[in-house]
DNA sequence: ATTCAAAAGGAAACACTGTTTCCGTAATGC
DNA sequence: GCATTACGGAAACAGTGTTTCCTTTTGAAT
């Protein structure tokens, strides 16, 4: 899918072209430019996708960019949604279950997955990749629809009696948050490897789950 | 044009004057810059900490910030340390408790008080306000050993029977883990103000020492 | 004490970055 | 068809980390 070619050069031959990008101010334009910053960004990092690269690659020049998003922020922001979308497919692949413990157990397993296959969308998401950007209350919403999945297991739990706590927003930032402490804290490289990683999320996990789920459901 | 006291320009009359760093490739000019960097770094935030600055605010060249320090990572990677410190002071400064599971409450107050007070340590710390660095095994180390007094009661605890768990570094590792995600999200933008911030830490540390300690120590 | 090699430090340059300005060209309204 | 307007490319601007160049200073051997 993606060439391996080690530097940040773009060889165009081999990868998709896109169009020269011209005379059109429409938003397939501005689709456009969002898929070669997120190829860029998937391939070589969050930090390697500059203005000047995706242009590069767009066979445009940087103004064109600045027309249509504004500043870096506003493409940040746009890789931000496509990252909430990537990842509310990802809940979405995820077969419900009837007991709804081991649902979430499932979609807390898909989450782990999510930040590992496209680490540096979860870093712009919510790692702050690009410091400069903040989520805009759109970005907000964007991140509950994503989690909407979480949230409505969670309500349900409450509705059915399996969870004592009333408030679901309140018990989805306390999984979200336990969960994020975790793979933060190993995408920042303050635990030594990948299996004691995922020993320390998969605890994190059950955990939250025998804190809130007081009986079997 | 605009020379007013909003932007970043150094006043040199209200802040401490420094030496003005020449002859000596001593220690004492080294801790000179890195308090210089801190103090620049609490005032203005971390992305402010650039080694233009810190070389105007020293009144030298940039090359004395290079032949001392290496690169921005090594300048980075003092205020690393230089923030463990401080942390290992919170943890210290918090009275003794006999028992166990209100001392880890405490303690616990103290990282948020930490990461509200020292924000920008604590972004440079655990998270990757300079995303170029990468924590060293030094780093690691000096993580550690700030975190001792967590490790400690931990220990303790296990020793005294209270937590089942026996490894005390993955009970670190989870309560650490979880506390940061909450605190992370916060600073992020994610969680929408500080009381709704403070109150998913507290229930969260709750929620930690209950899963933890199965009975009162 | 003098001399000479080695190290240190300042100014400027280099290679980047985000962003803006300038200006010709293209599209658009009448 | 013509005038106006908006768009887009090249280059400039201001800032970054880092390196190069060259002078100055240091430190040690004679």
């Amino acid at each position: 899918m993606h060439n391996s070619s080690k530097n940040l050069s773009i060889d165009t031959h081999t990868t998709t072209t896109y169009p020269k990008a011209k005379l059109q101010h429409n938003e397939i334009l501005k689709l456009s430019i969002i898929e070669v910053a997120a190829s860029i960004m998937q391939e070589y990092g969050p930090e390697a996708v500059t203005i000047r690269r995706v242009a590069e690659k767009m066979e445009c020049s940087t103004k064109i960019i600045y027309n249509l998003f504004g500043n870096k922020d506003g493409l940040a922001k746009q890789l931000f949604l496509e990252g909430c979308k990537l990842l509310a497919d990802a809940f979405q692949a995820v077969p419900e279950q009837t007991k709804l413990d081991l649902f979430l157990w499932d979609i807390g397993q898909a989450y782990w997955k999510f930040s590992q296959n496209y680490t540096s969308y979860y870093m712009v998401m919510f790692g702050g990749a690009f410091s400069e950007f903040k989520p805009t209350e759109e970005s907000l919403q964007a991140t509950i629809t994503a989690l909407q999945q979480v949230i409505t297991i969670i309500t349900k739990a409450i509705n059915q009696g399996f969870i004592t706590e009333q408030d679901p927003v309140l018990v989805v930032n306390l999984v979200w948050a336990s969960l994020h402490g975790s793979i933060h804290l190993y995408l920042g490289g303050h635990i030594p490897n990948e299996e004691a990683a995922k020993a320390l999320y998969d605890r994190t996990l059950s955990n939250l789950i025998h804190t809130f789920f007081h009986s079997n459901s």
